[in-house]
DNA sequence: AAAAGCCCCTGGATGC
DNA sequence: TGCATCCAGGGGCTTT
């Protein structure tokens, strides 16, 4: 499930309801993927001072500290009234005086996280080799094209492993190769500048579109309302495998790529 | 330094 | 209906 988008979708769904909350009580369900690092008590009484995203982690700033949040695969949060009782998936609930944050996640390759800053080894550790927001000025031509030219893997790859830019997932990459018209099995090498400057713009076409539209709901994604997104609807290539291109009729293909599913149009990208 | 594989875990879809 | 197999949106870690 969660790319950028929907991890900024969830960030928007609850931040602002969320913010000045005082923490009442916390309660863990199993283990995700690393334990939280702290006492759970010791976050009674802080207050929450806002959520920000980096990547696809959420940082819900505490005073003091902050905690790290990531969906893995098939995380989603929920902020609402106390809820009835607890679900087997259920594995993390903060309760505060505004409401309760939940994590759900089935698979538990989430994870909840705390570090006293944002330069605390804790923090680092996730947050240190995390490339560019692609959604900021700060996505700039030259250096991305600059960064591409020294990898020699496939440009899907290159995308998906996030230290020259973040938040591209497997969804995200397939469309946004689509739209630059590039080949996802295209060495990241050997882009030229005007390649890369239409696969810069390509990525932020497609994240800001997905965000617009709530992000994708595949199988169960909800942002912190319990809303599902539609982005799933207007895919070009990802999922498709066999229907037609949406622009040239070719049927798409589907290939593999460090044990994940690639989708393109074999007519449109070269 | 970079790239390729492995693995964490559960559930849904598919095939026999 | 039951069981085995494969696949899934991520990403840190280890090995080449």
């Amino acid at each position: 499930m969660p790319e950028l988008p929907e991890v900024e979708v969830t960030r928007r769904s609850f931040a602002d309801r969320i913010a000045g909350a005082r923490i009442e009580w916390v309660r863990l369900g199993k283990p995700l993927r690393w334990p939280l690092g702290l006492d759970p008590q010791q976050l009674v009484g802080r207050r929450i001072q806002g959520v920000r995203r980096r990547g696809k982690y959420l940082l819900v700033d505490l005073d003091p500290g902050l905690l790290l949040l990531h969906l893995g695969m098939s995380g989603s949060l929920s902020f609402g009234p106390m809820p009835a009782g607890a679900g087997a998936h259920d594995h993390f609930d903060l309760g505060t005086s505004l409401g309760v944050l939940r994590l759900n996640d089935p698979r538990r390759f989430g994870a909840v996280v705390y570090a006293p800053d944002e330069r605390s080894a804790e923090a680092v550790k996730l947050l240190g080799r995390l490339g560019v927001e692609p959604l900021t000025d700060a996505f700039e031509l030259e250096t991305f094209h600059a960064g591409l030219r020294r990898r020699n893997a496939a440009v899907k790859q290159v995308l998906l492993a996030g230290d020259l830019v973040v938040g591209v997932g497997n969804i995200y990459a397939s469309e946004a190769l689509f739209l630059a018209r590039i080949r996802p099995t295209t060495r990241a090498s050997r882009i030229s500048r005007a390649r890369a400057g239409r696969l810069r713009e390509a990525v932020r076409e497609v994240l800001a579109r997905a965000v617009a539209k709530g992000g994708s709901t595949l199988r169960d994604f909800s942002n912190a309302q319990g809303e599902a997104g539609y982005f799933q609807l207007e895919t070009m290539v990802y999922d498709r495998e066999g229907q037609p291109c949406r622009v040239c009729a070719t049927p798409v293909r589907a290939i593999r790529q460090g044990q994940r599913a690639t989708f393109y149009c074999p007519f449109c990208q070269k």
